[in-house]
Parts: C-alpha cells; structure tokens; sequence
DNA sequence: TCAAACATACGAATAGTTTCGTAGCAGGCA
DNA sequence: TGCCTGCTACGAAACTATTCGTATGTTTGA
C-alpha cells in the first residue's frame, strides 16, 4: 500500500531513545496510522501550540534515526511509525528501572502500584495476570 | 550535625526533573547519605571516567536546582540529596506512564510483568501486596 | 617555610533538542 | 498564464546538558 523510505535502519534492532518531542510524535502515528505532517500537526497545535515547521523539522530528523519511515512517491509525504509501540515501551521500562530502581522491576511495580489508586478490578486484573504468567511457565 | 545551604526551595515541592547525570549522582547520594564531591566522583570515575570538575560542576549544578542541599561551612563541602528517593521515583514513574501509557498505570504494570522473568516468590510478593492495598481501603 | 596536593569557582567548548524563518517547488484556479 | 496556497528542505538561533581547563585559595607535611 506505501512505499516506504527508511534511511537509517540500524534502530530497527539497536537501541532507541526517542525524545519527549520525539515520543509524542510517534503517540500520535501509533494512535491515528499512516499519518501526513499536517495530521500529527493538527494534534501538536492543538496541545502545545508548536508550529507546522516544527513538527515538520521533527519528523523529519525522527526518518533520519530510523524512528519514523515515509512513503515520499507522492507529494504529499506520509508517515508511519518504524517501531513498534509495546517494544518501545518495554524499553523505556526497563531503562528507567536500570537508572532509577537498580534494575529491580518488582520494587518499581509495587512502587507504581502504591502511589495508584487502584480500585478492586484493576487489582484482580493484576492477579489474574499473575496467575497466567505462574501457569505459562 | 550539618549546616546546609539550600538554594531554591522550589523544588522541594514542585516539580522535579533531573537529568541522567542528576539522577546518577542522586542515587549516589541516596545510597552513602552525605558525601564530598570527592566521595561521589571515586563512585563515577570507576562506572565513567568521568573529571573530578565534572563532578563538582554537575553538583553546583544540582544545588543551584535545588536537587540537593549542602554544608560549607568546612572548606569541603558536604552534600546531601534534597529530595526524597522515593518521592522522585514515584514522579518519574508518573511522568513515564503519562508520556508513553496515556496515564494508564495497570497497563505500563502490566507491561512491566510480562517482560520481567519473574520467579514464583516475587510473583508471591506482589499478591501480597495487593491484598494489603484492597485492606487497607 | 614553602612547595605539592587538594578544594571550589567559573568560563567556555561541545553536543543534542527544539523552534522557526525563509526559500524553493507543485498544483489548482481565476 | 500567473497568482495563491500548501508542501518540503534547509539553515540557524535558542536552550539545555555535559565536559573539562584554568584560576585561585587553603591545607599539609617535609
């Protein structure tokens, strides 16, 4: 369907360390699909009031690092995020565990657990989670 | 039994953002408790290589911010964190969650135990702890 | 005493992120 | 055709983070 540009495919399997400017780009693409310049502007104005230039500028330098690619047969360019969203998550987890929880993933999620009101489903969604991953192994 | 200076007290209650580096030396900081510069550079030359100026610069830094609070009334000073380590964990985790879950806690947590080889006692030890949480409503 | 060692302060170079102005090119339409 | 609008490309400014060299002052020990 798009015929896609990718300039630095190294990200594809190295590490990725998008930018806040960067990570609310590529909410956007991994929410809204195949998106222009000016659909992710649109958002961007909306919310920050930053300009088209800017957004432009950005995703441009996010096809350079291999974070977005572009299909640019027609004149109208369009965009799509090159990488996936739970893995980028999972990376950003586990970098912020590294740095702030010395690698311990459980104190962080007891942590995040403490500080959120959770209410009596989400608590049993955890637990029935808990159960699978005990069942898979 | 220290003399500290505190040079804006913004932060002790608004909004803290540290950078790496920051956070480097905090954890430092958090870990031995007061410290000379020279006490946290011996701990990042060995992890960087980083300069020993490069330390005391970044801690200047970090006192000017008012991340941490120090005595000068010896001539080497003595610095201590000025904010709390679990206080800035539970910032940065809200802040990661809002910029990369949409807000949503039991999703990024969720996240978190898939990825994590978890062994069956700290799966226990998170079932735990949610039943002291739905107690403790 | 006085030189070596060590401490802080400060300025500046470097690098990365974000922002936007300007230029130049396509297409549509009066 | 020729102007208007909308698009991309590019360069540079503003800002932040990081790094380190140098200046300057204090302590110490031979």
């Amino acid at each position: 369907m798009f015929d896609y540009e990718i300039i630095r495919t190294m990200n594809m399997t190295g590490n990725i360390k998008p930018t806040d400017g960067e990570l609310e780009i590529l909410n956007i693409l991994w929410d809204k699909g195949p998106c222009t310049v000016r659909d992710v502007h649109e958002v961007l104005e909306a919310t920050k009031g930053s300009g088209y230039t800017t957004t432009l500028k950005l995703m441009q330098i996010m096809l350079d690092k291999g974070l977005v690619k572009r299909d640019s047969t027609s004149r109208v360019h369009i965009y799509e995020a090159a990488i996936s969203k739970t893995t980028t998550q999972g990376q950003i987890i586990r970098k912020m565990v590294d740095s702030v929880f010395s690698g311990n993933t459980m104190q962080m999620v007891m942590q995040a657990l403490g500080n959120h009101k959770a209410d009596a489903a989400e608590l049993d969604a955890i637990r029935k989670y808990l159960d699978e991953i005990e069942n898979k192994k």
